[in-house]
DNA sequence: GGCGCTGTATTATGGCACTGATGCACTATT
DNA sequence: AATAGTGCATCAGTGCCATAATACAGCGCC
């Protein structure tokens, strides 16, 4: 009965990516350990090594072995700029369409916030 | 890596109700069969079942057994009124949250189409 | 009745993603 | 050396998804 509509490390992923945008985890700064975000979100540290696992392949953090890792210099930047070229390209024309067909006004939404 | 691993069935899930929304599908009409849809989608008959089942479910199909399934009236309107909703509910506040972390001007995006 | 079209139920199987427990290798600190 | 903190690899368990191979049941038409 573990019904996540959205895997866990990927949950993660987003949290520590959004983190690293904001600046929450500085540039040069270590990560929290696997165990430690792993105890503070509840999860498996092997969940957590996966979702870190995918900054690692995209060389924004850099692993010292038996240390930790640490946010690579200019991931935030590089990280906004990746996330915003995907949300424009693949999410955007989906949702647009999806407005459209719902009838829904960009105005209204606009308005409401 | 962005998987679109999205369940077979709920892809064609989504497929069909936008096919009603859009009167593609019209009111009091009768859906493709399972075989059908299944040979044109190149899915498994038990797979479009699976997908049919939801709307059965939700009463927005009629079937009559050993003829077919009929769009029951007034099912565009339920589905994109309660598509609506949750698509305001759930789904737009975390994409304004999400466009405000990348930078990205709502107006301007709405205004381009 | 016979034929062909509908949807449905059953059972089995393979694949794959997610999660977890345990232990190991490495490093810094004492 | 001892200790405690890192990340990482291995193995196993679980559940969902999709498919397959049938078989069954209702309806319309000739």
């Amino acid at each position: 009965m573990k019904n996540q509509s959205k895997p866990v490390y990927l949950k993660l992923r987003d949290l520590i990516a959004a983190a690293i945008i904001d600046g929450q985890y500085k540039e040069g700064e270590m990560l929290p350990s696997v165990r430690a975000l792993a105890a503070e979100q509840g999860a498996n540290p092997l969940t957590v090594a996966k979702a870190y696992q995918q900054f690692q392949n995209d060389g924004l953090v850099e692993v010292q072995r038996g240390v930790g890792m640490y946010v690579v210099k200019g991931a935030a930047q590089i990280l906004r700029d990746r996330d915003r070229e995907i949300f424009l390209k693949e999410e955007w024309p989906e949702i647009r369409a999806r407005m459209a067909r719902l009838g829904l006004a960009p105005e209204k939404l606009l308005a409401e916030t």
